[in-house]
DNA sequence: ATTTTAATTGACTGGTCAATCAACAAACGA
DNA sequence: TCGTTTGTTGATTGACCAGTCAATTAAAAT
């Protein structure tokens, strides 16, 4: 079987399946053989290539994470003017990929992780960080406490983002969530969009 | 050794060191070994008191949940003008035990349970439900959309309390939290504290 | 054609843990 | 004093799981 080249395949299928099933089981309690039968492998393959379940685990928070990242920066080329940059923060927070149910679980999952795994934290701290950074430069010409309301407003996608997950009933709605970001930046910007 | 009554002392220390022991591990990975030493006692015994792990950690849920219940109704109690009344819901959220580094890492993962426990869940969204439903009440006379601002500010202190339990420096800041809070009351409420 | 190398797995191991149980200890009531 | 209730535990069991390894397949390279 060993066409060559197939690492790249495989690792993917398992950071995919990694995220799939910590989101279908809603926490970080599952087995290397879960994930390797949801990426339709065998569980030694996937510590062949990943060593460990602790690096696969970070395997998948670096795909989640640099996913973000890039649709981050897609929305920002496009943004003219600084309140379409915020927009554009909005609409990478709670659009795309970023917004699968199954995405929102992992996402709160590594949370917890990341009170555990020092580098889980160094990745979510650099979310994090440049989030507020993107917000704060976005801000700096709309409001008198740019850093303030851009800290602010990366709470308040998180909190909104904690709830997602746990509002079991049917897909998360992503305008609602968008609805309150623009809401309470409406208001931190002296009104009007 | 046995004195009468004895149950329920055993009860609290057990459920006392289940916070403990999750906060201070930062996830629920927790043996029963270790929150019965944690409690002086025996693995069996906390078996023997709570029936099954998941039955702990319910009644540490229960614990911290009514805790903060009775805690916003005490600030509640004393507050005369709605204005007051939401700073006490501040006060509540951010004060007291429930700001302790322990409770916060354990709030966070009781978020996780919930995605899995389908009865912490219902514990969950019960004091969601009612913590916004305060909020509401306070806001009415305050502002245009009181329950769009109180589903808001319930976000926006989950995010924060996020936040909270990733900044690994230090105790938390439950002033910098609350004037975060605050922040965003004024500014929905038409300014002026 | 044969060696090397990538891909892949089944079987195994060592350890951990929730839950059970039978037994022991001590207060209390008769 | 003796049985009963309440409190408590050590030892055990049964299941599960991360990680290892030796073995197998087949493409690629020589």
């Amino acid at each position: 079987m060993p066409r060559l080249g197939v690492m790249a395949l495989r690792k993917d299928a398992l950071v995919n399946a990694t995220i799939g099933e910590i989101g279908r089981k809603g926490s970080l309690d599952v087995t290397m053989g879960q994930i390797a039968s949801a990426a339709g492998v065998s569980s030694a393959l996937a510590h062949h290539y990943f060593g460990s379940k602790d690096e696969l685990f970070l395997a998948a928070m670096r795909a989640i994470l640099s996913e973000f990242g890039a649709e981050a920066r897609r929305a920002l080329a496009l943004a003219r003017t600084p309140r379409a940059r915020l927009s554009a923060l909005m609409q990478a927070s709670f659009g795309g990929r970023n917004f699968q149910p199954e995405v929102v679980a992992a996402w709160l999952n590594f949370y917890v992780l990341a009170q555990t795994q020092p580098q889980a934290a160094r990745l979510l701290r650099v979310y994090q960080h440049r989030l507020v950074s993107n917000l704060t430069h976005a801000l700096r010409p709309l409001c008198a406490d740019p850093t303030g309301v851009a800290r602010t407003t990366a709470a308040l996608i998180d909190g909104v983002y904690i709830r997602l997950a746990l509002t079991e009933a049917g897909p998360p709605d992503a305008a609602d969530a968008i609805a309150t970001l623009e809401g309470y930046l409406a208001l931190a910007t002296g009104h009007r969009a």
